[in-house]
DNA sequence: TATGAATGAGTCTTCATTCAT
DNA sequence: GATGAATGAAGACTCATTCAT
């Protein structure tokens, strides 16, 4: 039965991704939850641990695989420029396509306590690591500044690309996205190039 | 009795600045602030309209004095090169300054209803504002590139600062973060100048 | 305010009291303890600390106090046969006189976890000891035989005095316990008799 | 399928005194009941209404069949003297070796609804009605005092066997039970002897 | 103004019980 | 008969807010 256990996983993840980003962690109930997902909330707890889990599953399972995506298209890039380019381009992309997504992981996620930071950590320590691991590349093959300060940058980088995107969200979507690509790579490539 | 009244409303919000960087907003009960700031819990309702208005007045009061603080500085700087450094030192000192109050702006104050975010919106924008213009005079003056994207820029700016504040917490403050200035600075300048 | 304090503490004791003898203590919700005693449900959480504690003060309150008396008369008594029939005097009349006490610490204080259960055994300690002291006071005035097990002894005089009042209720106290008195301080006195 | 049937029934008894001994009847959830008993939660409503029948049934099997024990060896005594000694030193005895049922029947069953109170009591009916008859037949053959109250007398020994086994299960059976039988009766014989 | 005792709405979680397979 | 996933009712407890003093 692991099919249909998966199916049913899921499908309460879909269900809180909508929940979650319509009212917010802290307004959105088992119960309203359960409802959306079409199940009892007891139903939640054989899934679940308790509602906390929900969101760090949410992140693990829903943002891990983004980041995964990430990883997969920066491996294939021929230069670090490209990846740099390629991450951007997707990271945009991935978040525009999924605005409920992105609503929960720019907005919602960030309201929780300390245990849950950590757990949103662990997930995100992969990312900055892709991001550090193409500056490093840069540095290597001459493209980027040997004197590059990479954690900074990284961090500097993340930052630029994770308040772009809430930007966005809180103008309501009234633009694209994915057309920020450009001046963003730009930006990030002048201050990188040698 | 105005002087009265406003030495404890600031006592409040102290108080307020403590209990949340400590416990988080929602590990922050009203009894608890009010214990700490040494009035009973009913006071506070006389001075605030409920604990959301008191993340909000902690954002207004505290975050806007220092954005005036930034606009003042940016005032007396020579050019929009030496406006960004200086924008970007002061910010990276006074949150270094004020640990507490770091925390509860970069952790604590994300974790909030829309409605908060809206409020807070509001009083980062003179800061948006602020940057806007020190990239609009370096365009003006020549110094910065003229087909930069104005709005872009800002945002990308002050997410990569904004993030170089919330790691160096996370790491728990173990590097010093003013140390990061000139790094920073010559990552917007690369990508700025013309 | 300590005696409106007090006086509430009561009130809530009082009202549990009659809630807990006419549902039982897993049949008892919070809400119906308040609304017996006129208070609102968070009241109750100001003076105990949780349901529980709510059984324990009943106990320790009630029951403590009804010892006291037991130990209080004993001392009065003149020999230890006196002792033993103004005890089992008092025992009975007590509890017939607070059928809904009786009720409580006889029905629903064993059904308990075993947290409650070492309180109350906290609680009743004083009992069995003043029995054992009764015990010692008859062998060594010669009344009653020097080969006694006293420990044994005590168990059998207040388990034999328990089973009686536990009896009495189950007959829906279709007669009298006082009554029972004679009886049973005959059976006690020529077990225990040299 | 009668005996297979029954071996089950048997089976689930058995994981309901170990769990119930373990965990108290409140702490004893019916999914760690199936567990012990090797079968899923579902079989165990095939072999019972309820958890309270669990509960009411293992009264019934378990402590009936002790009691037929104790009738059956009081019927082959010679004297009501006798019968007395060899009641309580089946009942010590029994209870000694089945220290997981003697925690049921005297904490757990304890713990329980009005209801189940009046199953427990029809159960024990028996053994009371056992002692009077005791009592009866030692008055006829002139070895008890005419004037006993049977009744009562009846109350008194139960109670204080009761608590004895009760006092050494709480003591954590650090003692022999069973060597308290001949204080015990000797207790009785000289309360009831003429 | 200040107090802090009292309020009571709100919700996560448990677990006995059911029923489709 | 046997299973065990799904159900959903039920309730203890918290805490922001009020208001009589």
């Amino acid at each position: 039965m692991a099919v249909g256990r998966l199916h049913k996983f899921e499908g309460i993840l879909d269900a809180a991704v909508k929940v979650f980003a319509e009212h917010g962690y802290h307004g959105s109930q088992i119960s309203k939850i359960a409802k959306e997902a079409g199940v009892a909330d007891g139903t939640i707890y054989l899934y679940f641990k308790n509602k906390e889990d929900i969101l760090v599953s949410l992140f693990r399972e829903r943002l891990g695989r983004l980041i995964g995506k990430f990883e997969a298209s920066a491996r294939d890039s021929k230069s670090a420029e490209d990846a740099l380019r390629t991450i951007c381009a997707l990271h945009y992309a991935e978040l525009e396509r999924h605005p409920l997504l992105a609503h929960v992981t720019q907005i919602e996620l960030r309201q929780s306590a300390l245990a849950l930071r950590k757990e949103i950590g662990k997930t995100l320590k992969p990312y900055l690591r892709l991001i550090e691991n193409v500056l490093l590349d840069g540095i290597a093959s001459g493209a980027f500044r040997p004197e590059l300060n990479v954690v900074l940058s990284r961090q500097l980088i993340f930052g630029a690309m994770d308040e772009a995107v809430s930007s966005w969200l809180l103008s309501e979507r009234k633009y694209s996205l994915a057309a920020q690509v450009e001046g963003t790579v730009d930006f990030f490539l002048r201050a990188l190039k040698s």
